[in-house]
DNA sequence: TCTGGGGTCCTAGGACCC
DNA sequence: TCTGGGGTCCTAGGACCC
């Protein structure tokens, strides 16, 4: 079996250099994207912006006293996908298997294209021109034999870099690197290791892999091979993604709240979100997850709770909710609401037979209707109408467009969501 | 104005059935 | 008259990714 050849292709700074691309004025400029909520963080820093120690996550008052000429930019989700899903567009020319990780990342497999664009440098050097010449953007591109590999050598050097492991080279680049850098190992998962006397990638290959096993389970055997360098996940491309798993939509609120009236009208307006998404997808769930943050923002209740039957209906989905909600009692303020919908069940749309409810089912359809064209929220229930917040909080580079889902598709839709 | 949002996967324990 | 084992579904919570 030959090698594969994989590109991991990572935008530098998405949102905040689409933004300083869009207005000439915030070039060269420590500017940072957040969210519209009161309660944000900085979603992503500019690079002038990170030589201050502005980093993603940052609470908005700490980045300014990092940073204190910082230009805070409101997100734009359009922006961000439009540009990406021409990006995503562009890479298809050279390979179809593309897999979307992020609104900001993407894995290449080209080991098949070698025979029309000669070797993955010219391929990287031409998406980098394409993407420098229609956007004024630059990225990181690491090329390896798998995905975990490429994914540590695109980090490696940022930003516009280009960076390759090959296959003979694996264990003499990773065995000095410590084990944060692979994807998969987390700070909780560093400090277990740490214990274990395991602080670089080559300890953790090292290291006894039925130890690992015993004490992680199945995960041990992960660490062992990730310890390694032996990946040999491929790159799955949209057509053949797993279909969505979860449906879920939650929010901080802007002050915290303890009245029951306040906390039901927000359950409402998330029922609503999540029963419009799930509808959109041709989902329907039959758990319903509600989930509570309290106002020391590290206690948190979930709850969830099975039904007889999967609805995707905004009313359902808010009856079952205030249910769990019933069963909770409150122990401080709330900062948080969220509800998931999971146990889907993907069908096609029938309208219900008995009158009644297929009134209400041709209601919702055309309710939806109106809001896929003017907008969410343009028609709503009526407890909803005064609603500060609509749902517009800027995504997350991490942000995943259900477009990309889809079965079926060759190329990449416009995405349009939330 | 301290600390966002949307997902996936794993574990562990209990209920229930055969 | 005393108690195994497998499979499946459910709940709760944690860790991880971007």
């Amino acid at each position: 079996m030959t090698d594969r050849i994989i590109l991991h292709l990572d935008m530098n700074a998405f949102f905040a250099s689409v933004e300083q691309q869009t207005n000439p004025a915030l070039r060269g400029k420590p500017v940072a994207v957040i969210g519209s909520n009161g309660r944000t963080v900085i979603t992503t820093a500019s690079y002038e912006a990170r030589k201050f120690g502005v980093k993603t996550g940052m609470a908005i008052w700490e980045a300014k006293r990092q940073c204190p000429q910082i230009i805070l930019v409101v997100g734009d989700n359009c922006k961000y996908t439009c540009t990406a899903s021409q990006i995503f567009n562009m890479m298809l020319d050279y390979t179809p298997l593309v897999e979307v990780f992020s609104i900001d990342e993407a894995f290449l497999d080209v080991t098949h294209s070698l025979k029309i664009f000669g070797t993955p440098e010219h391929i990287v050097y031409l998406l980098k021109a394409r993407i420098k010449h229609s956007f004024g953007l630059t990225c990181s591109v690491g090329i390896a034999p798998n995905k975990l590999l490429a994914k540590l050598a695109s980090d490696m050097k940022k930003p516009d870099g280009l960076t390759i492991i090959r296959p003979d080279e694996v264990s003499q680049v990773l065995d000095p690197l410590p084990i944060k850098d692979l994807c998969g190992i987390g700070s909780r998962m560093e400090q277990k290791l740490h214990l274990l006397g395991i602080k670089t990638i080559g300890d953790l290959g090292r290291f006894p892999v039925d130890i690992l096993k015993r004490k992680f389970g199945i995960t041990g055997q992960h660490l062992h091979d990730m310890g390694l360098g032996i990946d040999n996940s491929p790159v799955v491309p949209a057509s053949d993604q797993d279909k969505v798993k979860s449906v879920g939509r939650s929010m901080t609120l802007r002050q915290d709240i303890s009245q029951r009236q306040d906390i039901l009208k927000h359950l409402l307006q998330l029922s609503e979100m999540v029963g419009r998404r799930a509808r959109r997808y041709g989902v329907s769930g039959k758990t319903i997850h509600l989930y509570i943050r309290y106002a020391d923002f590290y206690t948190s209740i979930g709850k969830q709770q099975t039904l007889a039957n999967s609805i995707n209906q905004s009313d359902d989905i808010y009856k079952a909710a205030v249910d769990i909600l019933n069963t909770i009692e409150l122990q401080q303020p709330v900062r948080l609401l969220g509800i998931r919908l999971t146990n889907l069940k993907y069908q096609v749309a029938q309208l219900p037979l008995f009158p009644q409810e297929r009134k209400k089912a041709l209601m919702v359809n055309a309710m939806d209707a109106v809001n896929n064209r003017y907008g969410d929220f343009t028609l709503t229930f009526a407890t909803l109408m005064d609603t500060e917040e609509k749902g517009s909080h800027v995504i997350s580079p991490a942000w995943r467009p259900n477009g990309i889902r889809c079965v079926g598709i060759k190329r990449f839709n416009q995405w349009s969501d939330g």
